[in-house]
DNA sequence: CGTAGTCTTGAACCGCGTCAAGCTTGGTGG
DNA sequence: CCACCAAGCTTGACGCGGTTCAAGACTACG
């Protein structure tokens, strides 16, 4: 995947300058969850909004990286690509998921916009020197670098050992459990949802083709385990037979 | 994977308790290597050592977890199975590399010595203590923990896209570069080394069965890509002409 | 309408898994 | 010293799941 001589840039957005981290819809789940006070107004000196455009690329592997930030709104994907063009998708970025890495000031993957996204970003160099002052920061971010971890590891056992079935099936049983977390429900019973990503993706994040995520969208309509509600739509008439198909025990722990 | 009713228990390791930091042939490379002075003398006060023999269980998924610790010597394998038994490896620990989770109390994964095996292990509690009120040591776990989450993003690539040929190649690579590692050297011309896992372990590393493992050894043989010296010996006469067949660039990063 | 982007469906192929023997090596005991 | 055995590895034959290649169908948008 190179980069094109013109990619389209895209500066900070004045839209969201005046947002207050008191009125953030991810104030209490995004890296800056346990900071208060003082700790608040630092970060809210050195940040500054950018919004994308869906399928707008974010970082090119390899990218300058003066900044980090936080996903406030939309998903962001994180890609890999092998030099004849194989890509693997290599982290899905939520609200209030954190992108970037303070110690290193290059990207080491291709991110860009799944759906439009609006970014929280704080300068690289004073979060940096304020993660140094202030140890709960760390500690914070630390938290968050291992649940990522564990997610990768999860994800590990999906690509390696799964059947496209289950793959898709685990793919569907994810996103409704990310999506209950956010009304800090438990997933159960009917329920429906909107897919973040489109069929090229869902192959990118799961190591299939294209053709073989429609296929298996289509068995498991057939079969009733799921309905479809045009491009994106799903309804899950019963999530426990879905995560049955999934392969998982029920105690899926995946959450980044 | 069930525990065994009677799990071969290996109890603290009085043959090292001797052993000093300064003496430590991880000193510079595992999670302590930052601290100097009093806070070594801190770690020493908590540290004990446990040593397991290749194959024995260190940790069930699941298990309670008092202590956290570093890999001095030898290799542990982390593994995930789905209800059916399909195993996959989610992590692969050399020495200097970290075991446990600061901030929970349960193993999320199977933690197993492919060879011999000797742990530093620093009790749990007082460690977080300690990280608490030392942030550079905190700072240290996070750099190890992105380093990780990184490889864990390489194997993703691996596992999504890999072919069977490729990924046999990349995983030799990929010993031979942390060999090359320990020497502070670059992988280049002619090379021996030993694999630290058996054929069957590789299949759950790579997700492949144990057959496809050995014959695209076999392959990579007849070829002149590798040499073969017994079980665990490979002799790499050409390191730049494995990496190519690997569909890396050459610019591997992975390193856990 | 027409066109482009996205998704679905079909048919043929092939890489890797499955099943089933052999082989090699090291350990044990007669 | 050698027969025996178990564990780990290799090799072969075969079949299936998922990729590849090639058309269509649906939807959004001019």
């Amino acid at each position: 995947m190179r980069k094109p001589a013109t990619s389209p840039s895209v500066g900070p957005d004045p839209a969201h300058d005046k947002m207050r981290c008191g009125d953030c819809p991810i104030r209490y789940r995004a890296v800056c969850a346990t900071c208060e006070g003082d700790e608040l107004a630092q970060l809210e000196r050195m940040k500054f909004y950018r919004s994308f455009e869906a399928g707008q690329s974010i970082l090119w592997e390899g990218d300058q990286m003066d900044f980090v930030a936080s996903v406030v709104s939309g998903v962001a994907t994180l890609t890999q690509t092998l030099e004849d063009g194989r890509t693997q998708m290599v982290g899905l970025l939520l609200p209030s998921d954190f992108l970037g890495r303070p110690g290193r000031d290059r990207a080491s993957y291709h991110a860009r916009a799944a759906t439009d996204v609006l970014l929280c970003c704080f300068r690289r160099a004073p979060f940096e020197q304020m993660m140094q002052r202030t140890p709960h920061l760390a500690h914070r971010l630390l938290a968050m670098t291992l649940d990522e971890l564990d997610a990768a590891r999860e994800w590990m056992l999906l690509l390696g050992r799964k059947t496209a079935r289950e793959k898709i099936a685990s793919f569907i049983a994810i996103i409704a459990r990310r999506q209950a977390a956010l009304d800090r429900r438990r997933p159960a019973g009917r329920i429906a949802l909107e897919l973040p990503l489109s069929r090229e993706a869902m192959g990118d994040y799961l190591g299939l083709t294209i053709e073989t995520v429609s296929r298996q969208i289509t068995a498991l309509r057939q079969e009733g385990l799921i309905e479809v509600a045009g491009k994106r739509g799903i309804v899950l008439p019963d999530y426990a037979r879905l995560l049955a198909v999934s392969g998982d025990d029920g105690a899926g722990r995946a959450s980044a």
